[in-house]
DNA sequence: TCTATATTAAACCAATTAGTTATCAACTAT
DNA sequence: ATAGTTGATAACTAATTGGTTTAATATAGA
């Protein structure tokens, strides 16, 4: 699977993403992961592994205990991919739009330039 | 399935991206959509159910065409959810990676501040 | 060495997904 | 009316997902 598909479909689970949030807050045991979650240890043992699949988490080794950390660099591409959506929301960069922005203001300030 | 996580989990995949990418250049019908696929016409008509159902994809109705066009506004949420995580690639702000941006810094320009 | 703790792995199950083919429905045009 | 086009739906299959429970592994500590 690429990349992108990876880190999304990791993001597109509730669960997953309420591990990134609680590792948003620092290294975590998966023991302490998995506390405020009514699921087994082992379900979220699954779903670290999706995410560490993803690259969106990456884990160290002391004891017995193999804590996770945040990586959000991933992130990083999906946040690129959407943003070359962005003018496709931000209603006025779309050919309509901006030809009703521009009537709109020679209509309030005839004359006026663009900004 | 919350909105958030519907709208991912549609952009989790080749396919339906790709499908996106067409609607970006304008409004297509559902064979116009299909035709660069190897897929059958049903699985597409399915993926595109997938978007529509996320929010990405609307759809009219002229004659027989069912003619598809982009939605990208669910994209702002997602965007906005990775976009809180944003400090978490920008390594300069991160604690040990401004530390060591600043013994690097100290190293090749003894005494120089920090831009 | 024995036991407790932390985590993963294995085997299993139900639900979902991504695809297929075949059929049905809506509309056009002859 | 009938035939052709466009697309959705139904029924099916194989693979994946998200969960379970039970066993296995790794480490710490008595």
């Amino acid at each position: 699977m690429d990349t992108l598909s990876a880190t999304l479909s990791a993001l597109a689970d509730p669960t997953r993403r309420g591990l990134l949030a609680q590792l948003a807050l620092g290294e975590a045991t998966v023991g302490d992961l998995a506390e405020p979650y009514e699921m087994s240890l082992a379900a979220v043992s699954k779903h670290l592994k999706v995410l560490e699949h993803a690259g969106l988490v990456t884990r160290g080794r002391t004891a017995q205990y193999r804590p996770c950390r945040l990586d959000a660099k991933p992130m990083k591409e999906a946040l690129d991919y959407l943003s070359s959506y962005r003018r496709f929301w931000e209603e006025n960069f779309s050919r309509l739009d901006a030809l009703l922005e521009e009537m709109k203001a020679d209509t309030e300030n005839p004359g006026k330039d663009r900004t």
